[in-house]
DNA sequence: TATTCCTTGATTGTCGACAATAAGCCATGA
DNA sequence: TCATGGCTTATTGTCGACAATCAAGGAATA
């Protein structure tokens, strides 16, 4: 059970019924479908798409869909040059980076923010979170989930702990899409997870202890520390070319 | 001299020479002119924007305009209701206290980074923006100027410098004009000028020496201030209307 | 008189067609 | 063989018209 699922059913062509009470329009829903798309990588980054054949393939006109299109390009999705056309977006290393310096600045404000305005009930929630990455024994496998797709589910929780609208609408709606994006376009398979899981329940501490200072901290630390991991794999994987290359 | 300038012709309607090398088509030129209008306050918060209404003013058909608003709607500059409509933002002192807080993560964290970045030259050019507004000499009036338009050049700039591509996007694409749009809405004349002045400097002398977790910290204060400043005005006019109602 | 329902008007959502721009291809020349 | 020029074609930008939805006003009834 992902909180950041999209779309409920998998594919629905013409029904007269509205899957998600909120999509009421094709160009919203044709925005969630290829949101998805893209994240999941059906459609790969970097590859071209062209108006009438997304026209074609959803079975829509160009107009909701340049719309939608247009959601996309704000949301950081896809890449527009004007007369020429749109492709999905490749994220560099150097973007990637950029965008965990982001992550640990709005997610450190909001683990804050969650410390003083939590309820009771919202950090339970959280425990139960946590428990739930924990029971699944995903962990224990050493590999694979963390940092694939459920730990979203914890930031997630915070940023809603919040309780900071425009913290939620940057951090939820645009920039954990992108972290998604590079999940599946890096493929990168878990790293860390003992210790992440152990930032998260320190973090949840903190929080449930009303330090806000403190879980602003082990927030900020567990954010650059997810960064530093990646930028470490990544001159790995480099140092490895350049050898095998050299050859 | 602001840097912040959208259009540079203040009203073109079918001339054929492009204003800007960047808008080269009717979708952007309408988009940059709603969002200059919406910043300036000539289109009233909160006031609902018809399509038939802005497609005649504009002169442009309902096509590239429905993209304009939809472009509008994500940097947060107007609200849509499927079927219903859209209409101006109108900020509420909580998302106003919202958006300080995402500032100051967001700020800081350009702080910093610009500390680590900025070339001699970048800060030189800091260091002038500053000369600029004191030369000018609004400091000493007291009031006016200061938290009006200037020193957002200045906050611009360190964004700049913090070389980060989403940083700079997120808060001189979207942030600033909304802390434009509040300040044309709150009609927000200048408060403790010649503090914000000093601690403008101190950002630069820490940036200047390369110091990061100062500039950071720095930073950090300087939104926080000015955060609890408009918190405090906004608590001193809501006693002031409960006394006066009370006669 | 208040309430409910229906009608009417306007606005939004969607579509297909036309115009404008850009990329790719082929032929021509040096 | 390579560069250059024009041409072709596909894609994007724009427009006007039709369908769907919502809000407001008035009429009928309890």
């Amino acid at each position: 059970m992902t909180l950041l699922a999209t779309t409920s059913s998998p594919s629905d062509e013409a029904s007269s019924e509205p899957v998600s009470p909120e999509v009421r329009t094709l160009a919203e829903r044709v925005f969630h479908q290829l949101q998805s798309a893209i994240v999941r990588g059906e459609l790969a980054p970097g590859s071209k798409i062209t108006e009438p054949g997304l026209s074609k393939t959803y079975g829509i006109s160009r107009g909701p869909l340049r719309e939608a299109m247009r959601r996309l390009e704000a949301h950081r999705l896809i890449e527009r040059v004007p007369h020429v056309g749109a492709r999905v977006v490749k994220l560099s290393m150097k973007e990637l980076l950029e965008l965990f310096d982001v992550r640990e600045a709005l997610e450190s404000m909001a683990a804050r923010l969650a410390a003083e305005h939590m309820s009771p009930e919202e950090i339970q929630g959280l425990r139960d979170v946590l428990a739930v990455h924990e029971s699944q024994g995903d962990l224990k496998r050493g590999e694979a989930y963390y940092q694939r797709e459920g730990d979203l589910d914890f930031h997630y929780c915070i940023v809603q702990g919040s309780h900071n609208k425009m913290l939620m609408n940057l951090l939820c709606d645009d920039l954990y899409y992108l972290v998604r994006l590079y999940r599946t376009q890096f493929s990168a398979s878990g790293t860390r997870p003992q210790r992440a899981f152990v930032e998260h329940h320190r973090i949840v501490d903190a929080i449930e202890a009303g330090d806000a200072e403190l879980a602003e901290l082990l927030m900020r630390r567990h954010v650059s520390a997810s960064r530093a991991n990646v930028a470490d794999r990544y001159a790995a994987i480099l140092e490895q070319q350049s050898t095998t290359s050299a050859d």
